[in-house]
DNA sequence: ATCTGTCCCTGGACGC
DNA sequence: TGCGTCCAGGGACAGA
């Protein structure tokens, strides 16, 4: 699932495939919980417009056009941007693999999942979205105009400070995991890292946010940061869906310590990963290590 | 203001 | 082999 270092390393490799380029038109799906803007005013909106510049907001991608608009994009879940030159088996849902020769499985051919297609005017590779379970977004905000997702988000993750981290947690009785989670105190964490970075910090998830002493928040917040930037160093996570623009795979999810390793040995003490719920997520941690 | 539970979605894993 | 059931979770929202 993209969370801050998907997103930056999606980022960094789409960039060179928007930026300079005149979108000539765009295809979607049909509306749907997935568009914030209708898609029929996201044609309209894109058609003839260049991308200016690619910025990332926490987990959000923002595309700024030459009329000043931007075109805001979530890859929620199972969100995939990618280069129609990409290939990978993991843009292709198993059923439709099976269905295919061998050496047709990693070619992309867009599908009912593939919800934004950019035609662009150079004739080049075309990009797409593709979200098989439709939790990403896509908006499209005119010159100036602001929307209560993007205004809400807090600091991003990867400036996080135990000074901002401990103000946050002041008062706050849910467990700290939860605060990790909570995009308006700092934005880009996801499941995946707020386990990694609490078992690097040594903090169980399940521990009150108010609880923790300023000692505790600067171990955290750096184990935050920590933990991100190697993960955009490695390319990010590919655990079930995640693929880089061009179709590579990251590496993260090999130097992962206890998410998604509920039962297996911890491997710094040995002891067993215990996985709970906390604030309705698959949570992972260490018994003894994480006190 | 904060917190918890529910919901959106669909493929894949698993059990019989 | 094939079907049914459950699970994954980002984030908005409602209600406590």
């Amino acid at each position: 699932m993209p969370e801050l270092p998907e997103v930056e390393v999606t980022r960094r490799r789409i960039g060179p495939l928007l930026v300079g380029r005149r979108i000539e038109r765009v295809l979607t799906t049909r509306p749907s919980y997935f568009f914030l803007t209708p898609p029929a005013r996201l044609r309209a909106g894109l058609a003839g417009r260049e991308v200016r510049d690619l910025a990332r907001r926490g987990k959000y991608l923002v595309a700024e056009l030459d009329d000043a608009a931007r075109l805001v994009l979530h890859l929620g879940m199972t969100g995939q941007l990618f280069s129609a030159r990409a290939t990978s088996p993991r843009l292709i849902s198993a059923g439709a693999r099976s269905a295919l020769h061998p050496e047709e499985q990693l070619r992309f051919e867009p599908d009912a999942h593939t919800h934004l297609r950019l035609v662009f005017a150079d004739g080049g590779p075309e990009v797409f979205f593709r979200d098989v379970r439709k939790f990403g977004k896509v908006l499209l905000l005119r010159r100036g105009q602001s929307h209560p997702r993007i205004d809400r988000l807090g600091i991003d993750a990867l400036e996080l400070s135990g000074e901002a981290l401990f103000a946050a947690s002041r008062g706050r009785r849910a467990a700290v995991k939860a605060l990790l989670l909570d995009q308006a105190v700092a934005t880009g964490v996801g499941n995946i890292y707020a386990d990694e970075a609490l078992f690097r910090a040594r903090i169980r998830p399940t521990r009150r946010a108010g609880s923790l002493a300023r000692r505790d928040c600067d171990a955290l917040a750096e184990a935050v940061r920590a933990v991100l930037l190697r993960s955009i160093e490695t390319g990010g996570s590919s655990i079930r869906d995640y693929v880089a623009p061009d179709g590579a795979d990251g590496a993260f999810q090999d130097e992962r310590r206890v998410y998604a390793r509920g039962g297996e040995a911890c491997l710094v003490c040995g002891g067993r990963i215990r996985r709970v719920l906390v604030a309705q997520r698959g949570t992972h941690y260490c018994p003894r290590c994480q006190r």
